[in-house]
DNA sequence: TGTTTATCTGAACACCTGTGCAAACGTTCT
DNA sequence: AGAACGTTTGCACAGGTGTTCAGATAAACA
Protein backbone atom coordinates (compact mmCIF):
# COMPACT_ATOMS: atom_id res chain seq x y z
CA UNK A 1 0.00 0.00 0.00
CA UNK A 2 2.62 2.31 0.85
CA UNK A 3 3.82 2.64 -3.08
CA UNK A 4 0.00 3.15 -3.99
CA UNK A 5 0.36 6.14 -1.34
CA UNK A 6 3.07 8.14 -2.95
CA UNK A 7 0.97 7.73 -5.49
CA UNK A 8 -1.81 9.04 -4.47
CA UNK A 9 0.30 11.61 -2.55
CA UNK A 10 1.42 13.02 -6.26
CA UNK A 11 -2.12 12.89 -7.29
CA UNK A 12 -3.47 14.75 -4.78
CA UNK A 13 -0.62 17.34 -4.61
CA UNK A 14 -1.01 18.07 -8.16
CA UNK A 15 -4.95 18.55 -7.31
CA UNK A 16 -4.84 20.65 -4.66
CA UNK A 17 -1.84 22.69 -5.78
CA UNK A 18 0.93 23.22 -3.72
CA UNK A 19 -0.44 25.04 -0.85
CA UNK A 20 -0.55 22.85 1.78
CA UNK A 21 1.31 19.68 3.09
CA UNK A 22 -2.20 18.65 5.32
CA UNK A 23 -4.61 19.16 2.90
CA UNK A 24 -2.86 16.21 1.13
CA UNK A 25 -2.56 14.20 4.42
CA UNK A 26 -5.91 14.91 4.96
CA UNK A 27 -7.71 13.73 1.88
CA UNK A 28 -5.41 10.43 2.19
CA UNK A 29 -6.83 10.07 5.57
CA UNK A 30 -9.88 10.06 3.93
CA UNK A 31 -9.24 7.55 1.37
CA UNK A 32 -8.17 5.03 4.01
CA UNK A 33 -11.54 5.43 5.75
CA UNK A 34 -13.15 4.83 2.87
CA UNK A 35 -11.37 1.90 1.77
CA UNK A 36 -11.49 0.24 5.74
CA UNK A 37 -15.41 1.07 5.40
CA UNK A 38 -15.88 -0.95 2.24
CA UNK A 39 -13.41 -3.57 2.70
CA UNK A 40 -15.29 -5.26 5.11
CA UNK A 41 -18.60 -7.01 4.49
CA UNK A 42 -21.57 -7.52 3.17
CA UNK A 43 -20.71 -6.31 -0.87
CA UNK A 44 -21.01 -9.85 -1.81
CA UNK A 45 -24.25 -10.82 0.07
CA UNK A 46 -25.75 -7.64 -1.53
CA UNK A 47 -23.99 -8.57 -4.73
CA UNK A 48 -25.93 -11.59 -4.35
CA UNK A 49 -29.25 -9.74 -3.52
CA UNK A 50 -29.29 -7.13 -6.45
CA UNK A 51 -27.97 -10.31 -8.84
CA UNK A 52 -30.84 -12.24 -8.06
CA UNK A 53 -33.16 -9.55 -9.02
CA UNK A 54 -31.46 -8.41 -12.06
CA UNK A 55 -32.64 -10.71 -14.44
CA UNK A 56 -36.01 -10.11 -16.55
CA UNK A 57 -37.95 -13.50 -15.11
CA UNK A 58 -37.14 -12.88 -11.95
CA UNK A 59 -37.67 -9.36 -11.40
CA UNK A 60 -40.85 -9.81 -13.07
CA UNK A 61 -41.74 -12.82 -10.81
CA UNK A 62 -40.93 -10.48 -7.94
CA UNK A 63 -43.27 -7.81 -9.84
CA UNK A 64 -46.09 -10.29 -10.03
CA UNK A 65 -45.69 -11.90 -5.85
CA UNK A 66 -45.28 -7.95 -4.72
CA UNK A 67 -48.74 -6.54 -6.63
CA UNK A 68 -50.43 -9.97 -5.16
CA UNK A 69 -52.34 -9.76 -2.35
CA UNK A 70 -51.81 -13.57 -1.88
CA UNK A 71 -49.39 -15.67 -2.10
CA UNK A 72 -48.96 -17.53 -5.87
CA UNK A 73 -47.97 -20.79 -7.16
CA UNK A 74 -45.48 -22.19 -9.42
CA UNK A 75 -48.68 -23.02 -12.00
CA UNK A 76 -50.26 -19.57 -11.56
CA UNK A 77 -47.15 -17.35 -12.16
CA UNK A 78 -46.08 -19.83 -15.26
CA UNK A 79 -49.10 -17.91 -17.35
CA UNK A 80 -47.77 -14.94 -16.63
CA UNK A 81 -43.90 -15.65 -17.27
CA UNK A 82 -43.06 -16.35 -20.63
CA UNK A 83 -40.91 -18.92 -19.93
CA UNK A 84 -41.22 -22.83 -18.26
CA UNK A 85 -42.14 -24.64 -15.26
CA UNK A 86 -38.38 -25.27 -14.80
CA UNK A 87 -36.97 -22.17 -15.60
CA UNK A 88 -39.51 -20.19 -12.83
CA UNK A 89 -38.78 -23.05 -10.91
CA UNK A 90 -35.18 -22.33 -10.73
CA UNK A 91 -36.08 -18.63 -10.59
CA UNK A 92 -37.75 -18.78 -7.58
CA UNK A 93 -35.17 -21.30 -5.76
CA UNK A 94 -32.66 -18.46 -6.48
CA UNK A 95 -34.86 -15.45 -5.57
CA UNK A 96 -35.48 -17.95 -1.93
CA UNK A 97 -31.89 -18.07 -1.88
CA UNK A 98 -31.51 -14.47 -1.32
CA UNK A 99 -34.08 -13.49 0.52
CA UNK A 100 -36.06 -12.08 -2.23
CA UNK A 101 -38.92 -14.26 -1.39
CA UNK A 102 -40.39 -16.84 0.94
CA UNK A 103 -42.04 -20.34 0.46
CA UNK A 104 -45.14 -22.36 2.36
CA UNK A 105 -45.50 -25.71 1.56
CA UNK A 106 -49.41 -27.04 1.17
CA UNK A 107 -50.56 -30.36 0.01
CA UNK A 108 -49.06 -30.23 -3.87
CA UNK A 109 -48.64 -26.64 -4.09
CA UNK A 110 -45.93 -24.38 -3.14
CA UNK A 111 -46.60 -20.85 -2.59
CA UNK A 112 -44.43 -17.85 -2.70
CA UNK A 113 -44.20 -14.60 -1.21
CA UNK A 114 -42.24 -11.82 -1.29
CA UNK A 115 -40.32 -10.44 1.69
CA UNK A 116 -39.87 -7.25 3.24
CA UNK A 117 -36.25 -6.93 1.50
CA UNK A 118 -37.82 -7.54 -1.98
CA UNK A 119 -40.36 -4.71 -1.24
CA UNK A 120 -38.03 -2.18 -0.27
CA UNK A 121 -35.62 -2.59 -3.73
CA UNK A 122 -38.97 -2.47 -5.73
CA UNK A 123 -39.80 0.79 -3.66
CA UNK A 124 -36.79 2.49 -4.53
CA UNK A 125 -36.51 1.13 -7.56
CA UNK A 126 -40.32 2.77 -8.13
CA UNK A 127 -39.72 6.21 -6.33
CA UNK A 128 -38.36 7.78 -9.31
CA UNK A 129 -42.34 7.82 -10.32
CA UNK A 130 -43.58 10.24 -8.45
CA UNK A 131 -40.59 12.62 -8.33
CA UNK A 132 -37.49 14.12 -10.47
CA UNK A 133 -34.00 12.11 -10.76
CA UNK A 134 -30.20 13.40 -10.67
CA UNK A 135 -28.56 15.06 -7.60
CA UNK B 1 -54.47 -16.52 -23.53
CA UNK B 2 -58.10 -18.67 -24.21
CA UNK B 3 -56.52 -22.10 -23.31
CA UNK B 4 -54.23 -20.22 -20.55
CA UNK B 5 -57.56 -19.20 -18.89
CA UNK B 6 -59.25 -23.30 -18.98
CA UNK B 7 -55.64 -24.15 -17.56
CA UNK B 8 -56.05 -21.55 -15.01
CA UNK B 9 -59.93 -22.11 -14.44
CA UNK B 10 -59.16 -25.71 -13.72
CA UNK B 11 -56.18 -24.80 -11.38
CA UNK B 12 -58.07 -22.20 -9.39
CA UNK B 13 -61.31 -24.80 -9.11
CA UNK B 14 -59.23 -27.57 -7.88
CA UNK B 15 -57.71 -25.21 -5.46
CA UNK B 16 -60.52 -23.26 -4.34
CA UNK B 17 -62.41 -26.58 -4.14
CA UNK B 18 -66.01 -26.88 -5.85
CA UNK B 19 -67.46 -23.95 -3.80
CA UNK B 20 -68.47 -21.37 -6.23
CA UNK B 21 -67.55 -19.96 -9.59
CA UNK B 22 -67.48 -16.64 -8.56
CA UNK B 23 -64.36 -16.90 -6.87
CA UNK B 24 -62.68 -19.19 -9.63
CA UNK B 25 -63.41 -15.93 -11.93
CA UNK B 26 -62.74 -13.10 -9.43
CA UNK B 27 -59.38 -14.61 -8.86
CA UNK B 28 -58.94 -15.13 -12.60
CA UNK B 29 -59.53 -11.50 -13.08
CA UNK B 30 -57.16 -10.65 -10.38
CA UNK B 31 -54.29 -12.56 -12.11
CA UNK B 32 -54.92 -10.39 -15.32
CA UNK B 33 -54.75 -7.21 -13.64
CA UNK B 34 -51.50 -8.38 -12.53
CA UNK B 35 -50.56 -9.18 -15.74
CA UNK B 36 -51.29 -5.82 -17.53
CA UNK B 37 -49.85 -4.18 -14.38
CA UNK B 38 -46.65 -6.23 -15.25
CA UNK B 39 -46.49 -6.50 -18.86
CA UNK B 40 -46.36 -2.29 -19.77
CA UNK B 41 -43.53 -0.60 -18.86
CA UNK B 42 -39.71 0.17 -16.97
CA UNK B 43 -39.32 -3.63 -16.31
CA UNK B 44 -36.04 -3.47 -18.45
CA UNK B 45 -35.14 -0.21 -17.53
CA UNK B 46 -35.03 -1.19 -13.67
CA UNK B 47 -33.45 -4.82 -14.84
CA UNK B 48 -30.36 -2.66 -16.20
CA UNK B 49 -30.07 -0.09 -12.93
CA UNK B 50 -30.37 -3.81 -11.01
CA UNK B 51 -27.50 -5.30 -13.46
CA UNK B 52 -25.65 -2.14 -13.08
CA UNK B 53 -25.16 -2.50 -9.53
CA UNK B 54 -24.97 -5.94 -9.42
CA UNK B 55 -21.84 -6.57 -10.28
CA UNK B 56 -18.56 -6.53 -7.37
CA UNK B 57 -16.25 -3.97 -8.98
CA UNK B 58 -19.43 -1.80 -9.97
CA UNK B 59 -21.29 -1.85 -6.47
CA UNK B 60 -17.90 -1.35 -4.74
CA UNK B 61 -17.37 1.95 -6.54
CA UNK B 62 -21.08 3.12 -6.06
CA UNK B 63 -19.87 2.44 -2.46
CA UNK B 64 -17.02 4.15 -2.56
CA UNK B 65 -18.49 7.43 -4.14
CA UNK B 66 -21.36 7.05 -1.97
CA UNK B 67 -19.13 7.68 0.88
CA UNK B 68 -16.92 10.22 -0.11
CA UNK B 69 -17.78 13.63 0.61
CA UNK B 70 -16.33 14.90 -2.25
CA UNK B 71 -16.44 13.50 -6.16
CA UNK B 72 -13.67 10.78 -7.07
CA UNK B 73 -11.80 10.80 -10.18
CA UNK B 74 -10.61 7.39 -11.81
CA UNK B 75 -7.38 8.06 -10.34
CA UNK B 76 -8.39 7.88 -6.97
CA UNK B 77 -10.78 5.00 -7.03
CA UNK B 78 -8.05 2.94 -8.87
CA UNK B 79 -5.93 2.09 -5.79
CA UNK B 80 -9.23 0.84 -3.97
CA UNK B 81 -10.66 -1.03 -6.58
CA UNK B 82 -8.59 -4.05 -7.25
CA UNK B 83 -9.11 -3.91 -11.23
CA UNK B 84 -6.93 -1.98 -13.71
CA UNK B 85 -7.94 1.85 -15.04
CA UNK B 86 -9.26 0.90 -17.86
CA UNK B 87 -11.71 -1.85 -15.90
CA UNK B 88 -12.91 1.04 -13.74
CA UNK B 89 -13.64 3.62 -16.81
CA UNK B 90 -15.66 0.88 -17.90
CA UNK B 91 -17.95 0.18 -14.64
CA UNK B 92 -18.08 3.72 -14.58
CA UNK B 93 -19.47 4.11 -18.15
CA UNK B 94 -22.13 1.46 -17.49
CA UNK B 95 -22.86 2.93 -14.32
CA UNK B 96 -23.58 5.96 -15.93
CA UNK B 97 -26.07 5.02 -18.61
CA UNK B 98 -27.91 3.54 -15.91
CA UNK B 99 -27.95 6.23 -13.91
CA UNK B 100 -26.42 5.66 -10.89
CA UNK B 101 -23.76 7.89 -10.99
CA UNK B 102 -22.93 11.74 -12.64
CA UNK B 103 -19.86 12.82 -14.25
CA UNK B 104 -18.40 16.17 -13.97
CA UNK B 105 -14.97 17.13 -16.54
CA UNK B 106 -12.15 19.32 -14.90
CA UNK B 107 -9.15 20.02 -16.94
CA UNK B 108 -7.45 16.33 -17.64
CA UNK B 109 -9.97 14.68 -15.06
CA UNK B 110 -13.14 13.41 -14.86
CA UNK B 111 -14.92 13.50 -10.90
CA UNK B 112 -17.68 11.23 -10.85
CA UNK B 113 -20.00 11.71 -7.96
CA UNK B 114 -23.77 9.15 -6.66
CA UNK B 115 -27.32 9.98 -7.91
CA UNK B 116 -29.91 9.92 -5.96
CA UNK B 117 -31.24 6.75 -7.57
CA UNK B 118 -27.92 5.37 -6.56
CA UNK B 119 -28.31 6.12 -3.21
CA UNK B 120 -32.13 5.11 -3.07
CA UNK B 121 -30.68 1.33 -3.99
CA UNK B 122 -27.65 1.09 -1.45
CA UNK B 123 -30.15 2.41 1.46
CA UNK B 124 -32.47 0.05 0.23
CA UNK B 125 -29.85 -2.53 0.99
CA UNK B 126 -28.35 -1.18 4.26
CA UNK B 127 -32.06 -0.82 5.84
CA UNK B 128 -31.37 -4.30 6.92
CA UNK B 129 -28.91 -2.96 9.05
CA UNK B 130 -30.73 -1.52 11.91
CA UNK B 131 -33.83 -4.19 11.58
CA UNK B 132 -34.49 -7.62 11.11
CA UNK B 133 -35.61 -8.87 7.93
CA UNK B 134 -38.79 -11.23 7.12
CA UNK B 135 -42.29 -11.00 6.86
C1' DT C 1 -50.48 -50.15 -5.40
C1' DG C 2 -49.89 -47.33 -9.62
C1' DT C 3 -51.19 -42.77 -11.78
C1' DT C 4 -51.51 -38.05 -12.04
C1' DT C 5 -50.15 -33.51 -10.80
C1' DA C 6 -46.95 -29.83 -9.10
C1' DT C 7 -42.52 -28.83 -8.44
C1' DC C 8 -37.55 -29.49 -8.24
C1' DT C 9 -32.86 -30.84 -9.87
C1' DG C 10 -28.87 -31.77 -12.89
C1' DA C 11 -26.81 -31.54 -17.25
C1' DA C 12 -25.99 -29.34 -21.54
C1' DC C 13 -25.36 -25.55 -24.29
C1' DA C 14 -25.99 -20.93 -26.39
C1' DC C 15 -25.37 -16.48 -25.04
C1' DC C 16 -23.84 -12.61 -22.19
C1' DT C 17 -20.36 -10.18 -19.16
C1' DG C 18 -16.08 -8.61 -17.06
C1' DT C 19 -11.52 -8.01 -17.62
C1' DG C 20 -6.95 -6.70 -19.49
C1' DC C 21 -4.40 -5.18 -23.34
C1' DA C 22 -3.28 -1.94 -26.79
C1' DA C 23 -4.30 2.02 -28.99
C1' DA C 24 -6.70 6.54 -29.22
C1' DC C 25 -8.21 10.82 -27.32
C1' DG C 26 -8.00 15.29 -24.93
C1' DT C 27 -5.63 18.32 -21.74
C1' DT C 28 -1.63 20.38 -19.74
C1' DC C 29 3.15 21.55 -19.63
C1' DT C 30 7.75 22.44 -21.69
C1' DA D 1 5.51 21.21 -31.77
C1' DG D 2 6.27 17.07 -28.62
C1' DA D 3 5.88 14.63 -24.12
C1' DA D 4 3.36 13.22 -20.17
C1' DC D 5 -0.78 12.20 -17.99
C1' DG D 6 -5.70 10.76 -17.09
C1' DT D 7 -9.15 8.66 -19.20
C1' DT D 8 -11.79 6.25 -22.76
C1' DT D 9 -12.62 2.78 -26.43
C1' DG D 10 -12.49 -1.61 -29.22
C1' DC D 11 -11.24 -6.17 -29.15
C1' DA D 12 -10.54 -10.80 -27.60
C1' DC D 13 -11.27 -14.36 -24.60
C1' DA D 14 -12.22 -16.83 -20.10
C1' DG D 15 -15.77 -17.50 -17.20
C1' DG D 16 -20.52 -16.93 -15.76
C1' DT D 17 -25.70 -17.04 -16.61
C1' DG D 18 -30.34 -18.43 -18.28
C1' DT D 19 -32.91 -21.59 -20.47
C1' DT D 20 -34.69 -26.06 -21.80
C1' DC D 21 -34.91 -30.97 -21.58
C1' DA D 22 -35.15 -35.24 -19.17
C1' DG D 23 -35.55 -37.37 -15.13
C1' DA D 24 -36.43 -37.32 -9.90
C1' DT D 25 -39.36 -36.39 -5.95
C1' DA D 26 -43.39 -35.87 -3.34
C1' DA D 27 -48.31 -35.41 -2.46
C1' DA D 28 -53.09 -36.71 -3.69
C1' DC D 29 -56.16 -39.83 -5.53
C1' DA D 30 -58.16 -44.06 -7.95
Amino acid sequence: MAQADDHLRRLLADELGECCEDDVEARLDDLHELDAATAESKVAERVRVLSALANDTRYRIVQLLAAAEEDRCVCELSPLVDVSDSAISHALSELTDAGLVARRKEGKWRYYRTTDRAERLLGALAAEDSQEEGR
